[in-house]
DNA sequence: TGCTAATCGAGACGGTACGTCAGGTCTTCTG
DNA sequence: CAGAAGACCTGACGTACCGTCTCGATTAGCA
């Protein structure tokens, strides 16, 4: 019955945090520089979003696009292009700092965990299609757990990358992806 | 010719950071919340580590005792304790928000990321170890790459336990370990 | 539907407001608080009173109802009748700070002097009345300047009720009465 | 012990407050702009002065000199110039601004009703000086009471230019004068 | 035994950011 | 087509921490 929330103001807000996580890094991404960035009032942010964490999160999930799942046909070929896709997206310091910030406000508060999960429903769904066309090609247990297969397959990459904060060279790439392939193809 | 640093205060620092990390997490671990609970200036604080940041580290270093390495006569079973270790430690919700800090800090600064890598010695020697163990007996190739078998055992734990902040059953925990050791143990 | 309906929201406003006015104080009358209360909206509000302060004015003067004249039979009588009831307005606290809130916005605004000046046209009445008699009656000299006298009555309880903010005593308002009587009493 | 308040932070933050006052009156004078002109940090106004009302009322302190009573040989002389010069300090709109926004923080906070008080007890020496005089001389009853003598002379003078908030030309000032000379002069 | 210099506690300092509230304007939908 | 509902921008609020600084009052070790 009332005015309806402006879509414009909405759109300026993200692109304001979006150049501001780009160029600056998430920890300069307070309601006080995005409302002066954007030109919109700070109650404005906070009645679209309620939290400047709320904002960050939407940003993302409007940034990380679905992308199409590859299909080299093996799923050590699949696996690699999905690695290099990763290790292309965490290249930027800003990109790594963020997603460890996403980690931890997913940490502490239920709210941004639920945030957090859907902002990486759409970057897991390519691996989901790599793990079920494996099955179908025989080359993996069709009983596999899948979530367990993806920390298998995400996990090395994150310990690597963002834990130790190293780079990854093209034949560490090569090593950890045979590990993983072995981990999920069963052998007698 | 001076006066030298007190021991005291120093200690009475750490005492106080590690109990408002146990009880309170790391977000309420400012300097001056610090300087309160331990009676100590927020000069001497800062004459004696520079930053908070570099408190918390220290009292991590200091706390992080170094743990045995299991003998359980194989890999798995030794990897298996292992976890069963960290998942003990990183049971505490600020126990894993203090992990993910650490992780955020060390990605932004070099000075952290040192800091962080010394405090992880202790912890990463008795998978190390297990790893000789069973390279001496030939469960697996004696070429390896240590610091991707670390990934690879490490990794999947952070990603389940720390990124998607989920509990591991024990059934998840054998899946896991089936895979990592299938990931570790040469084909031929 | 749509006239009438204005006289609606109007009264609607002005009922709000005046029960803002008593129980809470003229600080908490602000034009969300009215709008809430009344559940007429605040461009109405503004459409119909222009700013919440000539909204606080009209219900002052819708509330200043106009009192007859006290007739004692002496100027000192009146007076002190009228001091009497004025004591008794000015008694509850919020009445208190309406009137100051009143002088203030009177001092800074042409147009809130204007309505500060209608509102208080009916309270004078009194005093009018009661000068008039007293001239008739002989008691004071008839070519005395009346808005003299008006200052030289009322002066003296605002600034012990007003400025000074104490309560006055019988025994005080004798004592001012007096001296009022003496000062407008014409000795030869 | 610890480092002391800097007199200079509390001279420029003064200075800066009473410029605001005089320049674009009380209503203007806000914590920020306090803070923004002075160059001291907000933080620091409020560990000196609580809250910006009490600044004000400092400001007020600092600058209401204590002024000598005057001596023209008759309470009405000595009136007429306590009078001129009150007339003189609240000829400009801010001042007077001031005087009712001093008093309406007096009415609703106790706080204030003491920082109020304080700051107009040396502005009403003259006149107890006068009246005392004016005893000593026989021109008005030695019992005569004090407080009430005061609202009788400051009263009018209030409710004129201060609540009516209109200009008073000498013809009134004598007219006012002659009034409250006849109100505390003891007619047998 | 004194000097002397860095230490200590305490806390003030200039900042940045927080999340909220009120003011007055505007836009949309509904009766 | 007027009115309710409420979004909009502006700017002030008072607080929490930051890391630095200024104090007066201890120490410790060298002379």
């Amino acid at each position: 019955m009332a005015r309806p929330r402006s879509e414009t103001a909405r759109q300026r807000l993200l692109a304001a945090a979006v150049e501001i996580l780009v160029v600056d890094g998430v920890a300069s991404c307070t309601a006080d520089e995005v409302a002066r960035r954007s030109g919109v009032a700070k109650t404005t942010l906070y009645r679209h979003f309620g939290t400047i964490e709320a904002l960050v999160f939407a940003v993302v999930e409007a940034n990380v696009s679905a992308t199409e799942a590859p299909d080299t046909g093996s799923l050590r070929g699949d696996l690699a292009e999905i690695h290099r896709r990763y290790l292309d997206m965490a290249g930027p310091q800003p990109a790594r700092e963020l997603f460890v910030w996403m980690v931890s406000k997913a940490i502490d508060d239920p709210t941004y965990r639920e945030m957090f999960k859907k902002a990486r429903v759409q970057p897991r769904g390519p691996t989901v299609i790599a793990l079920q066309r494996a099955i179908a090609r025989g080359e993996i247990d069709p009983g596999i757990d899948i979530e367990a297969a993806m920390h298998i397959i995400q996990g090395p990459l994150i310990s690597q990358r963002i834990v130790d904060n190293s780079a990854v060279t093209d034949r560490e790439l090569e090593t950890m992806l045979d590990m993983i392939t072995r981990a999920l193809t069963a052998g007698p």
